[in-house]
DNA sequence: AAAACCTCCAACCGCCAAGCG
DNA sequence: TCGCTTGGCGGTTGGAGGTTT
């Protein structure tokens, strides 16, 4: 039977209290994440699962990033979005300190009006509306089996994370566990500046060298536009990280598919 | 001063996929 | 193989607080 947080009159909703939150909070030191249909009970909350899971990958977590974005987050979002869509928690997965929510409620409330607004002031001059074709990668995710061994290319933290390829075979793993997880080049002191640099700089230089303006994923020397999938595919076919389906489409189909 | 309007964000909802028996 | 449970995601909404009229 499907869970809804409808389906009992007892269950509480709507804001939470500094009483709650402390309950949740303890439960959470006390038990860690995980077993979320365990943490009403364990903490003594009338809400359910996804309330109480939802309170604290956006609010309580220790090491959220609260108030204004920054510049760099900003360009970090714009950068994202462009390659991975309405993919919050991906992108909130890079951004350190942020949430998929934090990101989400950023963009429609910033970024989505800005565009809308772009574009409407476009129509009325009448201006013809550029369209820049573009390949779009779309990353799926594939199940990984456990006896799958990504050495000596390829090192992984653990299950969720996205791992890139390295020559080297230098651990080179960004984290990006939906939710709030820190990158490591970040938490390692560099600023983010760093980071964005470390994150875009192969792949734009990539980009200069492709005639149409491409989008595309790259790990690390690995990857070539298209061939994303042929470097990670196994035996079995199964335990690629991401296939990378290609398609044309119109670049303003895109920003309208995602809703700017 | 107060009503109307706007902005923003926390929280909810519905759906999907993985895991498990 | 199938059905159920659970975790997780993206889209949407409601309301508190701020701003304008």
């Amino acid at each position: 039977m499907r869970e809804n947080c409808n389906t009992s009159l007892v269950l509480r909703k709507g804001a939470w209290t500094a009483e709650e939150d402390m309950l949740l909070k303890k439960c959470i030191e006390k038990f860690g994440e995980g077993k979320w249909h365990l943490v009403p009970l364990r903490a003594g909350l009338n809400r359910c699962r996804k309330s109480c899971r939802l309170r604290w990958t956006n609010y309580l977590r220790p090491n959220i990033k609260r108030g204004d974005f920054d510049e760099d987050e900003v360009d970090l979002i714009l950068r994202l979005h462009k390659l991975l869509g309405n993919r919050w928690s991906l992108i909130a997965g890079r951004i350190p300190g942020r949430t998929a929510n934090d990101v989400k409620n950023y963009w429609n409330t910033h970024v989505r009006p800005r565009h809308k607004q772009q574009k409407e002031d476009q129509l009325e001059v009448g201006e013809p509306s550029e369209h820049t074709m573009v390949t779009v990668f779309k990353p799926q995710p594939r199940a990984i089996s456990k006896t799958f061994n990504l050495s000596p290319h390829i090192t992984t933290h653990y299950t969720s994370n996205l791992t890139t390829l390295s020559n080297d075979g230098i651990d080179n793993a960004l984290k990006i566990t939906p939710g709030l997880v820190s990158s490591p080049s970040v938490s390692n002191g560099k600023n983010i500046n760093a980071y964005l640099d470390e994150l875009f700089d192969d792949q734009e230089k990539e980009l200069d060298e492709i005639e149409l303006d491409e989008i595309g994923w790259s790990f690390g020397g690995f990857s070539e536009v298209g061939e994303g999938l042929d470097v990670m595919e196994q035996e079995d076919g199964q335990n690629s990280l991401f296939d990378f389906p290609i398609e044309e489409v119109d670049m303003w189909d895109i920003l309208d598919s995602n809703q700017l």
